[in-house]
DNA sequence: GCCGTTTTCGGCCCGACTGTTTTCAGTCG
């Protein structure tokens, strides 16, 4: 998909557009990109199946902004993003340091030259920054240190990774005295993959003395910013955290705020507007009258709305939805009922059997399959088909030791080249589950590895693919896979595919389950464990699944056993 | 440049904090 690299380019000509004090289109521009970011499909697939007319069916995409994509698609190149350049010649890295906006930016430019990050860094040392008007000794000293964190910190977290943190820093807020009510918001609230910063709301009667106690708790790295209202530190872990203290009489309506998304938010408003009010973190009001604020449900009911998760506050037809009364119902963790997807020491995982299955019994699993690795992935020591028909005895007594759970017998395949699978189908028929991964070819053809997985669909053994793209967030791009065609084929086949949990995986992402979702594709929730302690990633691939508009019935293995082996290829 | 429970033209979310000023512009979320 070229989605995300077309999005950045109107991304870019917004920021351009913005410098130039042009009104209103960097908006539209941002929208545009906004929009094609949120698409499942290629953009490229959506324009050669229709042209220019299906590009601009969709939202925020007009005449202007569609004929843009086709030249870039045809071309390889904008031109009215040439001409910005040309205009603008400032490299892009200088919008992503913080306390530079467009305004900022055009003085340095116009008045010093500044087109780089290292002409900035150069002006700054020098002194020459703070005797431009408007700017100062104080602005320059905050846009060198602006520089060492976007050199050393210029990467998002993966929430999954640092939820912990998340959980202990509210846990000590809520035991500071000052608080009546912490609150997470913000991305992590709505459980993106990753989140660049987060956002704090606290209820409390003592605004001053809260903020004091968070800028003073010793994990602060830097006070960034200290109001009365909010504050922004850095940690020692990097992580920037912005602190909102409010009353109680405003808790829903800053919430709602707070929590985002902001374009959720600015359509919210614009909702809000069209029916004569105004929204903003302090309530809901007609004139001056407040209609709701203490219950965020109160706000979304009073502009006709019903209450929508936090999880699919995207502006990608979740307002629409709660406005005619047809949101989804989304999974929750406590319909899990199995985890088809985990390793042991057998390959490359750290645990044993024994203490997997009892880890998934406290966190009350009903079926758990066991899918080590096979022999193609010699690194991990994968099992060959002699191994396997041992795991498979061996798996049989661990269901006589336990009586609370079922164990399932599996493998994680390996997809060959050819799309054939490296253990013979007469092993595979035996056992109950198979889960068919890439693990080799990253970098083929997208003919060639869209093939290869739709032909191990067609396999009568393989239940289940397993992390459909082999992306990993922050290390490498998904593979070039159709997943158009793959889901056409998992239609077909009845294969069912995963949304591997691994909080660094996260595959399926949110739009393609969304699309799955849509095509009534079959879809389990696994946590690829390799170690007890993985068994809780199961939360992260439900919120996954959530994201994607995904509920109980989209999902195999919220079934109780029978049903979910019945359903299964 | 997009879009329509206000609309095919005229709008386009709203408020806190910072650093510079001494009433505000710029940035951020």
């Amino acid at each position: 998909m070229r989605n995300e690299e077309i999005a950045r380019l109107f991304y870019l000509i917004a920021d351009l557009l913005e410098i130039q004090n042009v009104q209103f289109k960097p908006i539209a521009y941002r929208r545009a990109a906004q929009s094609i970011e949120g698409l499942s499909e290629g953009i490229e697939l959506i324009y050669e199946k229709g042209g220019l007319k299906s590009l601009e069916e969709i939202p925020a995409i007009g005449v202007n902004v569609a004929l843009k994509i086709e030249e870039y698609l045809k071309t390889g190149k904008m031109k009215h993003l040439e001409e910005l350049k040309k205009q603008v010649p400032i490299d892009e890295s200088l919008l992503h340091i913080g306390g530079l906006g467009p305004k900022r930016i055009k003085l340095l430019y116009n008045e010093l030259g500044i087109k780089t990050v290292d002409d900035l860094e150069k002006a700054a040392k020098a002194g020459k920054i703070k005797n431009i008007r408007t700017l100062g000794a104080g602005v320059e000293e905050n846009i060198l240190e602006a520089i060492q964190f976007f050199k050393s910190h210029s990467r998002r977290f993966i929430l999954g990774y640092i939820q912990k943190d998340i959980d202990l820093l509210v846990e000590r807020l809520k035991k500071s005295n000052f608080t009546e009510r912490v609150e997470v918001c913000g991305s992590a609230r709505r459980k993106k993959e990753t989140i660049g910063d987060l956002d704090i709301l606290a209820i409390s009667k003592n605004s001053s003395k809260l903020i004091d106690f968070f800028t003073k708790l010793n994990d602060v790295q830097k006070v960034l910013g200290k109001g009365l209202k909010k504050s922004t530190v850095l940690l020692q872990n990097g992580l920037q955290v912005d602190l909102r203290v409010l009353d109680k009489k405003y808790f829903g309506a800053a919430m709602q705020y707070f929590i985002g998304s902001k374009e959720h938010n600015v359509s919210l408003r614009k909702l809000a507007i069209s029916k004569k009010y105004k929204l903003s973190e302090y309530g809901l009001f007609k004139g001056k009258k407040v209609i709701a604020g203490e219950n965020e449900k109160d706000i979304y009911n009073s502009l006709g709305l019903d209450f929508i998760p936090y999880e699919i506050r995207e502006n990608s037809g979740e307002i629409e939805a709660a406005l005619k009364h047809k949101l989804p119902k989304l999974v929750e963790l406590k319909d899990i009922q199995g985890d088809c997807h985990m390793h042991t020491l057998q390959t490359d995982g750290t645990c044993t059997m024994e203490q997997m299955i009892e880890a998934a019994i406290k966190l009350g699993r009903k079926y758990i399959v066991f899918t080590d690795h096979t022999k193609a992935l010699g690194i991990t020591n994968g099992l060959d088909e002699k191994a396997l028909l041992q795991q498979i005895k061996k798996i049989e007594k661990m269901n006589k030791k336990y009586s609370e759970i079922t164990i399932l017998s599996g493998a994680e395949l390996n997809i060959l080249d050819d799309g054939n699978p490296d253990i013979d189908n007469k092993v595979l028929k035996q056992l109950d589950v198979v889960v068919g991964s890439v693990h080799t070819g990253f970098k083929q053809d997208k003919e060639k590895i869209t093939r290869r997985t739709m032909k191990a669909m067609e396999n009568e053994n393989i239940d289940i693919i397993g992390h459909p793209t082999g992306r990993k967030i922050q290390v490498r791009e998904p593979f070039a896979i159709d997943l158009n065609k793959v889901m056409e084929k998992a239609k077909e086949t009845e294969t069912a595919l995963e949304i591997n949990s691994y909080p660094q995986r996260l595959d399926l992402k949110d739009v393609h389950i969304r699309e799955a979702v849509n095509r009534n594709v079959k879809l389990v929730i696994s946590t690829d464990s390799h170690h007890t302690s993985h068994l809780e990633f199961m939360k992260f691939g439900v919120d996954q699944a959530r994201r994607g508009w995904a509920e109980k019935k989209n999902i195999l293995n919220t079934l109780p056993l029978d049903k979910f082996l019945k359903n299964l290829k």
